[in-house]
DNA sequence: TCAGTGACAGATATTGAATTTTGTAATCTG
DNA sequence: CAGATTACAAAATTCAATATCTGTCACTGA
């Protein structure tokens, strides 16, 4: 695998970095594919040699932000230490990541929602990325010994438990404010059940 | 305090009545006062004689429609009887009210939606209802001794922990999928969290 | 004086025609 | 033949004219 494994990827990553360029100036609602193609000097029918479709090349850019956003999270999760630390470390920065970017970043969060409200699959996999971190701490967790009730469900039931910190239409609805002190009582809340035998 | 202590609550009854029957009909989005008031052989101009505003008028029909769900719950919560079982009950119960009404009862279920939106005052005061239930549950629980871990914040967050099943905009999202199950856990999760000393 | 009305201004929603945008296909070019 | 283009139909979006709705006020009749 050379740095340039594909040639058309060089197009590609243009047309998504213009695409960007234009969806943080004008917001979701107003990206256009004609005007990602103008931006480029390109007709737009040449887009289409590159993302199927609009869909497609909207989900791949917010695939790729979310990813950037998942960086700090996948780091927390394979640190070593104790996995009670880090599990509240892990949903602390998620609570966080979301609230900054709604504020700072607010066009791409609408696109974020945009296509959260849609199922894409771009939010399926950075749920799927934060689904896989979560059961690697808590299988962590078992393995030590300290949580004992860990099952094959409690991914599922913690990221559920959480997810009104993150959950993009409750962030938003509570004005980005920040509920870190709620959420570390959840957590300690959850941690002692896990801890039961 | 008779049964018709204000002259006036005949008419604003009428007006809520026919308000409730349009809204089924037609949805959130048809609902005009003067609709109302036309199908109440009167002039608009009367109905802002009851109402302060059209967001009043549709903010008590949404406070009558979830005074009727909230009755089972409240009897759940007054029940004798183990405080982690009257929890369950009172969680599954409140998931189901409001997973039975996203499909049975569409067009309420939106207008509760909309006002939830705008965080009406009866959506405020339907929270503030089902907070203090939740409250009554964990202080029977500390009170018997099974749940130490009970605090002043706990009722906020075990509400906040199963807020998922029941928040409209995620139990819609979920296409009022049954998520009991997962309930049942997550509640059995915090049930054992309380119970840790 | 109380339940109700008509008439009104400003805000909001509806509608349909013009424009833009999406997505495809046939074609061009080095 | 890979990369790009023009041309085009169908779908979606704008935009402005039009109509409807909200909320207020002065008023009526019992």
């Amino acid at each position: 695998m050379t740095p340039e494994s594909k040639v058309g990827d060089d197009t590609r990553s243009r047309i998504l970095d213009a695409a960007e360029a234009l969806l943080r100036r004008h917001g979701p609602d107003k990206l256009a594919v004609v005007d990602v193609a103008r931006a480029l000097g390109m007709s737009h029918a040449n887009v289409y040699r590159y993302f199927g479709s609009k869909t497609e090349l909207f989900g791949e850019l917010v695939a790729r932000w979310l990813g950037r956003l998942e960086g700090p999270l996948a780091a927390i999760a394979a640190e070593p230490g104790p996995a009670p630390d880090r599990l509240k470390r892990w949903a602390l920065t998620l609570h966080r990541q979301k609230r900054e970017k709604v504020s700072g970043d607010p066009e791409m969060f609408a696109a974020f929602d945009k296509a959260a409200e849609m199922a894409g699959p771009s939010v399926q996999g950075h749920l799927a990325h934060l689904h896989a971190q979560l059961t690697a701490i808590l299988a962590d967790g078992k393995a030590t010994g300290v949580w004992p009730a860990v099952t094959e469900h409690s991914a599922e039931d913690v990221f559920t438990a959480i997810s009104p910190f993150s959950h993009p239409a409750l962030v938003q609805a509570n004005g980005a404010a920040d509920r870190s002190e709620a959420l570390a009582r959840v957590i300690d809340l959850i941690d002692a059940g896990l801890r039961s035998s």
